[in-house]
DNA sequence: CATAACACGGATAATATCACTCCGCGTTTG
DNA sequence: CAAACGCGGAGTGATATTATCCGTGTTATG
């Protein structure tokens, strides 16, 4: 049919992650480590988020980010549109003009107005965009905590807590190097 | 977004011209050259609606397609499906089991069911797919009637009996050529 | 002040899909 | 038999997707 893109699946997931993130800022890298994706990758995602108003970045050490408004107020099709840029389900040929009963160039009636085609098209865009609109990045942690067990919470934040604490200084505490899983040895 | 493609469109518009036809089968290449699309591409096109059963194929000289159905059993979700195969708007990568909140395997609650992200984009591709379960063919048809003047219907039948005719035989009526524009000079 | 970690942007590469062409096969009609 | 058809496979160029790596500038910590 068509496709949304692996991108957005990331960038949704890793904004369920900020919603309730306490421990400020959090980094492109501490997202994909937590979720077993590209870092590298996840990085080129989230300026796009930036530049889209949902997130807002903060730089240096101890810089990451967190959600630019409430998440009731970010739905998936404002994420989807600020990852894939907004393009249409149907890219309309015009076809209806070149019918070759016409001579050389279409009568007026051919042409005005939409493509009955495409009109079709657009209210199956419309459907789903409006689906899209109406699920809220608060209705997918309500769905996710409905799901989960509720010590889960207190586990991610510890991961995600340890992680910001040991971007800088106190790393030792308890020794052990974990971001890779490589050995000295 | 995601991308229904140019031979959906063309499909649906070359079937359009199949919905009225008393000249009994037309080529794909007639259908092409009338609607100034590429002929080897269309070619590739109707097969697939013929598999899907939307369309029944006759072989040799004054071979072609026509219709299998009535128009008003032949809708867009059936000629998308046909051309693009059923893909689906989202491939969900299962992210939700590679937290590492999880240790070695995600617990059971978190992979059980439908992921929560999964299920809004279900949900789109449902309200779209039935918007164009809703548009059948003869829809399209009458959208087209009521924009086109009456005299056009007789053009396009003129226009299509005339190459069905030209196919076997009878070819000299008016010596023109017509199908490429080509002169002999 | 040096280091380390961050956000950000640009360059590159591998793979896939799309739109399209070309060819050869068997079938049917004049 | 020739011409036109449907059909299938092979191949091409353009573009998009999913990455990776590197360099620049910023900021907190020792």
């Amino acid at each position: 049919m068509a496709h949304l893109t692996v991108s957005v699946e990331y960038a949704i997931h890793s904004l369920l992650w900020l919603v309730d993130a306490e421990t400020a800022p959090l980094s492109s890298r501490d997202l994909a480590d937590f979720q077993g994706v590209s870092p590298s990758y996840l990085a080129k995602i989230f300026p796009k988020l930036e530049k889209a108003g949902i997130v807002k970045a903060s730089e240096g050490v101890r810089g990451g980010y967190e959600l630019a408004r409430a998440p009731e107020d970010i739905n998936f099709l404002q994420i989807v549109d600020a990852i894939e840029g907004r393009k249409p389900l149907f890219d309309c040929q015009e076809i209806r003009g070149r019918c070759a009963a016409f001579g050389e160039l279409p009568p007026t009636w051919a042409t005005r107005g939409v493509c009955s085609v495409h009109a079709v098209m657009l209210r199956a865009e419309k459907a789903m965009r409006e689906t899209l609109a109406g699920a809220s990045l608060r209705d997918l942690t309500q769905a996710v905590s409905r799901k989960a067990p509720p010590e889960f919470a207190n586990d991610v934040k510890a991961w995600l807590g340890e992680r910001v604490l040991r971007r800088a200084g106190k790393s030792s505490s308890s020794a052990r190097l974990s971001s890779h899983g490589e050995d000295l040895s």
